[in-house]
RNA sequence: GGGCGAUUGGCUCAGUGGUAGAGCGCCUCGUUCACACCGAGGAGGUCACUGGUUCGAACCCAGUAUCGCCCACCA
């Protein structure tokens, strides 16, 4: 096997040049490396910003956090999309498929700080010829203490240096599963280009009125130090105890509540009860004296109370909870906060606490943590005697930040935040209706969004009390007695973005009025990392720099990303596109499953089942684990499995040795109108089916079903019709014409369909024989194949195949090679499939070597059956 | 408590009104000239359960159970 092939493109009209060869010996080995080398030397994948928007299909790629590190679930979804890439380029499209990498957030802050042994602190100037005392600490953490504190700007470009490394080897196992990304259209999100699309995207808001600040109650995390939003939370078992505890109202009466927090006894402001609850009519109205501190508080009413709680009354304090916070507000309470910033109680004795409270406080609870301060309340309630039994241990739930492993308090702070819906029910509407304007996929995913946007209590809080992100670029002007002036910030202009307000100075004034009264102070704070990743759009597509581009590619086609992040990622970037464009982001969003791991629970690094996805891509071949995520729908979670790649690999394989074999009859001439043979046409009638049908659900983002419909018809070819018509394929004549020339057509189109799973499989393949890269081929139309099909029959490759499996059924059974030559049988073939088993029984009979006489009956039976028959002596191999 | 998905042969999954499917695994066979990272043949399921609609239900409706997830639930 060793002729250069000689092919005419009837489709061009001119032969494909290069006197291309089919290889002895056809391998997976080392064709990931090497079209992805050739790949990137044509510029295969490079976008061409020639197109209009019209010809552009655009993906908002999921930036990967590039200090944690890629599992197999990346692999996976990001397989998803490559499909999605590859079919559209083939259709014509002018693919933007850029690739971003998260290296803004705790994350990255984290790893920095460990790895360096630094610590940022943006009151500090920068210096230009910082050195980090580390370099790299194997893991080991740097206590805080010995963290030297730098700039902000020094912070980033250690970050810069850090992340180089990370993203270069994020970029090679891309490149080795084969994404045909853009890669020289990489973005970062802590880059210069996007802190200024989240600035400016920040002012505008701010200028639009859809960005505020206020000073509210809000849940903040004592570990981190900073506020936290409503999407970041996560509901915890955390355990607790019912502390019954006796308040004294006038007279003898006591009144009993139930409480897990009794450390917050000091900051109570009242105790309520549901209106029309029988119990406690009679003290509504009334005070009570709370145990231990002393302080009278009102008894109230309000619905928010439920009567089947704990006591069914409760005590409100500000704040444990955020029932606490609504009644605060809406009945015009007090505010008591005893709870600091750094989760332990204020040092300063509250000044609505005076004698034996007041002095209880200042020995036992002034800078304790809640735990010590609750062990020391319950000791108090004890020796007074307002502790009705012993305390009953309880789970409960509690809100935890999704990083954090200390539940939230609530604290009052001033806050940015971002208006969403969650305040207004005229923007939540139109929130939602840009949700059923977007195209999930799958379609219930859509519900995630709705219930989200439905269940929002507040806007979107963005500020961090952080120091590595991206700063709110506003300054506030300090009066004479040096207080800031919130209500009015000074803000830059938007050429000027990015700013630090940390060491740059607004407009009219000087760095020497920074801090001082009649001066300026830069805002301290960060914003929250999806205050930037809501704007991946506008980042990758040039908002800012290039409107050019911008205009080429926005609103984009597709938005693919877990349905974990629906809430946050996805709506918050909907939220953004919708106050700053007034359209949705993208028309379709494609929502990947989970992988879950063979005992059903979801994948992660830390249940040290980690498989490295780069050790699978060696060990299996990039196609095989291709194979493997395309097998699954989107939406739907997916086991980690082995088997499956090994699936792949074999059809991969398949490929390149069924091409081998169709391509080794002679010249192959694609012209459709040697197709003349009833068998090959109805071959190409199906193969025309498939393509309708796979086409089809491509254009539905269901890559699983085309693929199955591919791989079905791509087995039957090689196990039915490449041993039919082998024989006649090798001889001359019309007969042997038209075969070559129906594997050849049903080859060109098979790989194509291949192609965006397999795509090294498929371009190896490709090469052999073809101009030019499969992935830039047209994607293959049904009509040449069914023109040339005329009106056969596709159900008589089946029919034949049923015939030749009977006479391998009749081998099989003796126990005899498949090469044992049949000397006599009878067929019995039901009515349906007779006159296609006759059309064929020539191929039939070559291939099942049934060389003698061979007599065809009609049956009532379903299959068909060899009867009869007489077998020869193996021939020897010749 | 509200919601979304799932439940089909040992395993992983297709199948959305017309007599149960695929691959893997299993059994048997075959040194076949494209492929042993192979090929051929075969066994294996009352489609979670209970009702209902229908001539007919894996599929539609109602309910139950189990599993996964989202949201709510901190007195």
């Amino acid at each position: 096997m060793s002729e250069p092939q000689h092919i005419v493109d009837q489709q061009t009209g001119t032969p494909t040049g290069a006197a291309r060869q089919v290889p002895d010996k056809v391998s997976l080995d080392g064709v990931e490396d090497r079209w992805d080398t050739a790949w990137t030397a044509q510029g295969l994948y490079a976008f061409d910003r020639s197109k209009e928007r019209a010809q552009v299909y655009s993906i908002d790629t999921p930036p990967p956090t590039v200090s944690g590190s890629l599992h197999v679930g990346h692999v996976f979804s990001y397989t998803h999309t490559d499909v999605v890439a590859r079919y559209r380029r083939m259709q014509g499209a002018e693919v933007f498929y850029p690739m971003g990498w998260d290296d803004n957030g705790l994350p990255t802050e984290r790893r920095v700080q460990n790895y360096y042994g630094v610590r940022c602190d943006p009151s500090l100037p920068y210096d230009a010829d910082f050195t980090p005392p580390f370099e790299g600490t194997d893991g080991k953490t740097i206590k805080a203490a010995d963290q030297v504190p730098i700039s902000r700007r020094n912070f980033v470009e250690l970050c810069e240096r850090l992340t180089v490394e990370d993203e270069r080897q994020f970029e090679a196992l891309w490149r080795r599963l084969g994404l045909s990304v853009d890669w020289s259209m990489t973005y970062q999100t802590i880059s210069a280009e996007a802190r200024a699309v989240a600035q400016q995207a920040f002012l505008r808001n701010l200028a639009r009125g859809e960005a505020y600040q206020a000073e509210a109650p809000g849940l903040w995390d004592v570990t981190f130090q900073t506020a936290v939003a409503q999407a970041e939370l996560e509901a915890r078992d955390y355990p607790g105890a019912y502390h019954r505890v006796a308040f004294h109202g006038a007279g003898d009466a006591t009144v009993f509540i139930e409480t897990t927090r009794p450390e917050l006894l000091p900051a109570c402001v009242a105790l309520i009860a549901h209106p029309d609850d029988e119990r406690y009519q009679h003290l509504f109205g009334t005070t009570v004296t709370s145990p231990l501190f002393g302080v009278e508080l009102p008894v109230l009413a309000h619905p928010a109370a439920e009567q089947d709680k704990g006591a069914g009354i409760a005590m409100c304090c500000t704040f444990g909870d955020l029932t606490d916070v609504q009644w605060w507000r809406e009945l015009q309470l007090p505010t008591r906060s005893v709870v600091g910033r750094d989760g332990r109680l204020l040092r300063d004795t509250p000044e609505w606490l005076s004698g034996a409270g007041a002095e209880l406080y200042a020995e036992q609870l002034a800078g304790k943590t809640t735990f010590s301060a609750r062990e020391a309340v319950v000791a108090g309630l004890r020796a007074s005697g307002d502790l009705d039994g012993e305390p009953v241990s309880t789970q409960r739930k509690a809100n935890f930040y999704e990083k954090g492993d200390k539940p939230l308090e609530i604290v009052t702070s001033r806050q940015w935040y971002i208006r969403n819906g969650g305040r207004d029910e005229e923007l939540r509407a139109a929130l939602l209706a840009r949700g059923a304007e977007l195209g999930f996929h799958p379609e219930f995913m859509a519900v995630r969004y709705e219930n989200w946007v439905g269940g929002l209590n507040g806007d979107w809080l963005i500020s961090r009390q952080r120091f590595f992100g991206v700063p709110f670029p506003v300054w506030y002007a300090l009066d004479e007695h040096g207080e800031p002036d919130h209500a009015n910030p000074l803000v830059p202009t938007e050429d000027q973005l990015p700013v630090d307000p940390s060491s740059d100075v607004p407009a009219g004034y000087t760095a020497d009025q920074r801090g001082v009264p009649g001066g300026f102070v830069g805002d301290p704070d960060i914003m929250d990392t999806w205050a930037t990743s809501s704007l991946t759009p506008q980042i990758a597509g040039g908002w800012r720099s290039d409107p050019d581009l911008f205009a080429r590619v926005f609103p984009m086609d597709l938005r693919p990303q877990g349905q974990d992040i629906i809430r946050t990622w996805l709506f918050s970037t909907v939220v953004r596109s919708h106050l700053e464009h007034g359209s949705l982001p993208w028309s379709d969003a494609a929502i990947s499953g989970w992988i879950l791991d063979p005992d059903r629970k979801k994948m992660s690094k830390s249940k040290g089942n980690v498989v490295t996805p780069m050790g699978l891509l060696e060990e299996h071949g990039s196609d095989a684990v291709r194979y493997w995520a395309a097998s699954a729908r989107l939406g739907t979670d997916a086991a980690f499995e082995v088997g499956q790649m090994k699936i792949g690999r074999r059809l991969a394989i398949k490929v390149l040795n069924a091409s081998k074999f169709a391509l080794s009859f002679g010249d192959v001439q694609l012209d459709p109108t040697l197709v003349t043979v009833a068998l090959d046409r109805a071959m190409l009638a199906g193969l025309a089916d498939v393509v309708d049908r796979a086409t089809a659900a491509l254009e539905g983002y269901d890559h699983t079903r085309a693929l199955e419909l591919s791989e079905t018809f791509f087995w039957t070819f090689c196990d039915d019709y490449l041993e039919l018509v082998k024989d006649r394929a090798y001889g001359e004549g019309a007969g042997a014409d038209s075969a070559r020339a129906a594997l050849g057509l049903a080859l060109d189109t098979l790989l194509r369909l291949f192609a965006p799973v397999l795509p090294f499989a498929t371009e190896e393949v490709w090469s052999w024989w073809r101009e030019g890269s499969v992935h830039r081929a047209p994607w293959p139309l049904a009509e040449p194949l069914r023109a040339a099909a005329g009106d056969a029959d596709p159900s008589a490759v089946a029919a034949a195949g049923a015939a030749l499996a009977a006479l391998r059924k009749v081998k099989s059974e003796a126990k005899v090679s498949m090469r044992t030559p049949i000397l006599a049988v009878t067929l019995a073939v039901p009515a349906a499939l007779r006159a296609n088993v006759e059309q064929a029984l020539d191929d039939v009979r070559a291939a099942g070597r049934a060389e003698g006489t061979l007599e065809l009956v009609e049956s009532d039976g379903e299959s068909v059956v060899a009867r009869d028959a007489e077998l020869g002596e193996p021939v020897a191999r010749g």
